[in-house]
DNA sequence: CTGGCTGCAAATCTTTTGCATCCTG
DNA sequence: CAGGATGCAAAAGATTTGCAGCCAG
């Protein structure tokens, strides 16, 4: 509710629905699942609204996108510094909850079977650092 | 050449092309910077080639698939366990070469500036588990 | 000769864009 | 009332699918 007003935004029927689905949403729904889940309520809800919406959050830093099915983004409301379970059969993102010492607590390693993990860096590299490139991820 | 052998792969010249263009390849291309590289030298191979001969290398571990940017697969011939460095403007990948101590090697510090870093852990959920889905990321 | 592979085209899925209309501030 | 936001529809980009014909084993 502030949120959007903190932020600058107008304050829309759309926006509030988009916030008050990702609040505490631990399911990092892509934005076609948030669509599908509003457009019940809210049948009037345009896909455009949501991808501009997701975009602007995203921008704004209230909102991550992430990368982790090839093809579609998927939105994590919590901007904190975490990492993530993935299952790589249904792509399933949970959370991880315990500090990361490159080895998971009993529970999630009985909750999931760890294949693997991989650690990526992000940053930006001299040719975008020279152009002052910004974009986030 | 005796990989794809080895895979009881049929050995064509469309393979043959797109294993050479992979082979000791650090740009992580996309399927259709392949396709795009190879159409010049092979003008009759066709997207459905590169994309199915992707797939197939996929299933049998030969290649990985990167899920780096929300549009577009990437592809990395390196099949062993490493790290990436991303970056978020122009999508450059670079691979670690160092072992991960969750903090890099002083030229790679140099060469990108690090805004952060995420570690994701994959394996199997519980139902997929169950289920005995095992298909790869 | 046969099944796997190729190439074309059409379909699909997600996201983006253009634009007229609407409505918050 | 103005400019940002919405909703519709069409476009774009990446990938998948269907299918007829081809060719490696």
């Amino acid at each position: 509710m502030e949120k959007l007003r903190a932020l600058g935004l107008k304050l829309t029927p759309q926006r509030l629905a988009i916030l008050q689905y990702l609040d505490g949403n631990t399911e990092h729904p892509s934005a076609d699942a948030i669509y599908k889940s509003l457009t019940r309520k809210y049948p009037t809800m345009s896909r455009a609204t949501v991808y501009n919406t997701l975009e602007t959050l995203t921008n704004r830093g209230h909102v991550r996108e992430l990368a982790i099915e090839a093809r579609k983004k998927r939105y994590d409301p919590n901007t904190k510094h975490h990492h993530h379970l993935i299952c790589t059969a249904c792509k399933k993102v949970v959370d991880v909850r315990s500090a990361v010492n490159v080895c998971l607590s009993p529970e999630e390693q009985r909750d999931f079977e760890i294949i693997g993990h991989r650690i990526e860096f992000y940053g930006l590299c001299q040719a975008c650092k020279k152009k002052r490139i910004n974009k986030t991820m």
